[in-house]
DNA sequence: TGTCATTACACGTCATAACCAGTTATGGAG
DNA sequence: CTCCATAACTGGTTATGACGTGTAATGACA
């Protein structure tokens, strides 16, 4: 033993995962499986203590963090409660389109129909942090949702992601879900504008709709954790098949 | 003294808001006037303990707080720093039409076109968890944005409230801060879902803008924090002159 | 010079211990 | 029986103290 080991691992934790968080997701299955119902339930701060032998500030941030995830919510004077159902508990997060099907049970693939690179121009260029005549990178496809054409998505990356993503399977993986596992990059969030507008010509042919129908046009600009912009895109939804739909908060600051 | 009081206030905090909250908006205040710039700087828990003379626990709830709101983000070994820009800082949240307008520095009003108490039916009674014959009141108005209509809004709130929204001046007061501060309900959340659509006959009247024009239409039930439903809501907005702006956030769960 | 252990410092986790502030039931005073 | 003070809950806030892990600079050793 040339090396003591100051401390031996501790008690019921072996594992990294903090106590908060085990004590977490054993909550959360019993939401999910129902142990705690609907409107009322959930065993008081003191009694958490007891059955989990864990102290007053584990509890409180288990629990914290599935008021975040709106599992539950808190009375003062009261307790805490189990909030009703679950259809849209989490959707008001930053997803990509196949992400968000899949997880409906909707199957999904998209058609590239070109990539190639191009000046940023002004407009994309200010989204990226680049500069007009810099480089990056045009992404354009069509998303199908049980074979049926849904959106027809224009996505812009700098030239070195770019590249990368050329040589990856557009057709049946998000670039999110590539950009997080596969590049190791850390998505943060993402700034949204949606808007009504008119087919035109080109978009009504991709989407095979007429000219003139209906569309909901998003233009999403994601950011890594740190706040970079890493991945502009201009979304085109039919507006008769698809509607977006998210939950939000009322902020109470 | 009859009463002897046990414990005299503590010591910089007299008024009832917590010490963190009071941390938390000097922080914000310094971040957003410049103190602590773009991305790095921010003090280190243990700097920002010294200089308050609180304990960590009270430092890292202010801090969490910030990061919730986005204002910094942490890095482990590292410290922590404060997050670019803040244009759309927090925009996911739940506002009403006025409020969002009014904090960008619009003028805005509504005219009202109906107010008249109907039957729920199946579609709006299960979104506001009452039976299809049960009476709701039902709230038609046009909003206006530099005297300029954007939205046509339908609302259905329960006979009760609805009864003394009449009485309210809905021509400049947002039901939303109606409901929350005059009759003390505590909003939550909301569920939207959002499409596209062309106006129709009606609707182009209301907007002033031709049949078949693009139309934003979203539907937002909105609930109160103990997630009963209170608030459910057709709203039209023109395609050409509104955008619906968000800033989500991915999920690191 | 390059590798690696040390070290200092950052944030992360957890325990113990109070007291504060709403909520509700209880029991005595009127 | 009503009213109200109190007690016994609940979650909210804060302090102190400890140990954990990740990051980065430093200096010794090879």
């Amino acid at each position: 033993m040339d090396k003591p080991r100051k401390k031996p691992p501790a008690l019921l934790q072996v594992s990294p995962v903090p106590l908060y968080t085990q004590i977490k997701e054993i909550l959360r299955d019993r939401i999910l499986d129902g142990t705690y119902q609907a409107h009322q339930q959930m065993p008081s701060e003191s009694e958490l203590i007891s059955t989990f032998g864990v102290s007053r500030i584990t509890v409180r941030q288990a629990l914290g963090d599935l008021q975040k995830e709106g599992l539950i919510f808190k009375i003062h004077g009261k307790g805490t409660y189990v909030s009703k159902p679950k259809a849209f508990q989490n959707v008001a997060e930053l997803q990509g389109f196949g992400e968000a099907m899949s997880s409906m049970g909707y199957e999904t693939f998209s058609r590239v129909v070109s990539l190639k690179g191009l000046a940023a121009g002004a407009a994309v260029g200010a989204k990226l942090g680049v500069g007009p005549n810099e480089e990056v990178v045009e992404l354009r496809r069509v998303r199908y949702l049980n074979r049926a054409p849904i959106s027809f998505d224009v996505t812009y990356v700098s030239k070195a992601i770019g590249e990368r993503l050329a040589k990856e399977d557009l057709a049946h993986r998000d670039v999110f879900l590539i950009l997080e596992n596969d590049y190791g990059y850390a998505l943060g969030g993402a700034e949204l504008q949606i808007e009504s507008m008119l087919a035109d010509e080109y978009l009504a042919r991709q989407l095979q709709v007429e000219e003139g129908a209906p569309v909901l046009r998003i233009e999403r600009l994601t950011m890594t954790a740190e706040g970079r912009p890493i991945d502009f895109e201009y979304l085109y939804y039919r507006g008769d098949a698809f509607q977006y739909r998210m939950r939000i908060e009322r902020s109470h600051v």
